[in-house]
DNA sequence: TAGATGTGTCGAAGCGCTTCAATAGCCCGT
DNA sequence: ACGGGCTATTGAAGCGCTTCGACACATCTA
């Protein structure tokens, strides 16, 4: 391997000559900074991540710890993590990946071993374990989601409350009175990721504020529990004339069963779905959706937690950034049949 | 931060010693072990990943090049990934996340910096860009697909063409005469990936082999394209009997197409499907399926490289890897109609 | 013209760890 | 009682880079 000892022989210069010249922190004269460049490319010469490490205690890595589950919104984490890694490679940042599994030591050895300089985390829980752990480390964090209490972190998300208020305002707009909710799966709720009862939330508020009546049931992804879950609906309120859908995983099922009984999209039943564009689109009926940006929120962590490794200060304040949500009207949704 | 010094000024005993009972490179007497542990614990110390990556020239990291198109078989790629992180923590090392953006270059990038001691390679392509490149690298490399030249390279995959085979197999037992193959989307094959390919081989092999006919139709994810292409089908072969299908996208579909239809699964059309057990567990007939064993594809890679990694003498030879496929029967397959 | 200022480069001191050769102490047989 | 062969421990030399202060020289100001 070339060091940058045998650049700077090459090149005529001292080490720390080249060692400027690669990092812009001291003005190098031209004719130098091209000599040492040329050097660089004739020999083929890459910095030791290592050596740079140690001597600039910065690694240039940041980590990304992934949630434990891999059973739910599985495209929306590979979305966010692309979105993290393309964005921290723009930034001249590699990602390292964590999983759940280490559970909450592993913020205490990667920060412990200054494997990497910051930490994202996904999958948030209410009461997220690593929290502690979080807060006390000496180096940022974002988050991406949103736990109990945010006093002293960053976090980013979707506004999920708004997003609720946005698909009943929709619907609400279309003459609908009765909505249901098929929500995530019961473990989901129990886990408190927070993000689901947000979105519940924001729907009984706005559906108060407009009069509207809202049935909430959570729903597995598979077609069997979709079609319990839609039975015991109709069942209950036959009324229902619009439907929220927040499980992914049910939309499929979903559409499917509806057109099976014979309740035509939109002119009988119309759906909203909280979803990536992509599933949106896909589907048998274009569906009314609102975005879950997932590569924007990806990005926004790094942007968020490079800014705060940046302003070495520390001057950068905690701050929760709630993306506004977005509702694409599509084929899914029409008037309420009067 | 607690350095190593302190730790052994802290117990008693000099650097090298703490060093030696770290890593085990040496007998270290029991008390003096004991000693020197108990201070680690005291401290709080955890050894600096950089001057550790420095003085051993090894990072003790593994790097997982994604793919670059994130629209396919995301499920897949992300129970990969986590099996490979969650393997190669058990084995003491860490991941490091690359994506595709960055093109055959990352390649040299992580291997000259020793940023990575050994690279992992996602979605491998017949002519794929990375492998001159990693076969000059000076550091193990293990792909998770089959190239076309597989040359003193190791790889890891599904047996594809065994796969195919499998599947004609179980249909041809039933008294099927005439599969369709529902293939992945156009682009697929035109990327050249190889496993589509593969597959459809082994389907043609056994087919000639058992007297049954095949029709072979690439198709998109989306539910018009599988309307379009299941139409195309039945009236190029209206006696199609069974479908294999290998878009796991376009299972669910597939699925409400044929009852819309009034094509009773089982009993009018047999479906196998070669997709992750998850999802062929979860639609509306349990399908018969070839599982996609992403998880132990995961941890194969890993088991490999480190094996590579650990025979330092560069013993290990190259070998190609191909797992065997399993045939889950489930409800979507029965005797074809007489 | 002398001093002040600024620019470009260099030397050297680490960063915290691993590892090798060397050493100190021990038990053994004779 | 002494050399030989163990084992447990140590000191010191780096690993390849960053960074700080120093320095040489050119340019400006009074």
């Amino acid at each position: 391997m070339v060091t940058l000892a045998e650049v700077a022989r090459h090149a005529g210069v001292s080490a720390s000559t080249v060692s400027y010249v690669l990092s812009g922190k001291r003005t190098i004269s031209a004719p130098t900074r091209e000599r040492v460049e040329r050097s660089i490319r004739e020999l083929g010469y890459h910095p030791n991540a290592g050596a740079r490490a140690l001597a600039s205690s910065r690694s240039n890595i940041i980590a990304l710890m992934m949630p434990l589950r891999t059973d739910m919104y599985v495209p929306v984490m590979m979305e966010i993590a692309i979105a993290v890694a393309t964005t921290a490679r723009e930034r001249g940042h590699d990602v390292l990946l964590l999983t759940g599994h280490e559970g909450p030591e592993a913020v205490r050895r990667v920060v412990g071993s200054g494997l990497a300089d910051a930490m994202i985390l996904m999958d948030v829980e209410l009461e997220d374990r690593r929290l502690p752990l979080v807060r006390e480390a000496p180096r940022p964090a974002v988050l991406i989601g949103l736990p109990a209490d945010t006093g002293e972190l960053t976090c980013v998300d979707l506004d999920f409350t708004a997003t609720g208020r946005l698909c009943v305002d929709h619907l609400a707009g279309l003459g609908h009175r009765d909505v249901a909710v098929v929500g995530e799966a019961a473990a989901v709720y129990e886990r408190r990721t927070g993000f689901a009862e947000r979105t519940l939330q924001g729907v009984r508020e706005r559906a108060t504020e407009l009069g509207a009546r809202v049935l909430h049931r959570p729903c597995e992804g598979s077609y069997e529990s979709v079609a319990g879950t839609l039975a015991r609906v109709f069942d209950e309120r036959p009324s229902t004339s619009a439907v929220i859908v927040q499980n992914e995983a049910a939309i499929g099922p979903l559409l499917g069963l509806l057109r099976q009984q014979g309740r035509a999209v939109p002119e009988d039943i119309s759906v909203v779905a909280v979803c990536p564009e992509q599933v949106a689109t896909s589907q048998s009926v274009a569906l009314t959706s609102v975005a879950i940006p997932a590569q924007e929120m990806g990005r926004r962590a790094v942007e968020l937690v490079m800014a705060k490794l940046d302003g070495a200060g520390g001057a950068v304040p905690a701050r929760v950034e709630l993306l506004p949500p977005r509702l694409t009207t599509r084929a899914s949704t029409g008037p309420a049949a009067r």
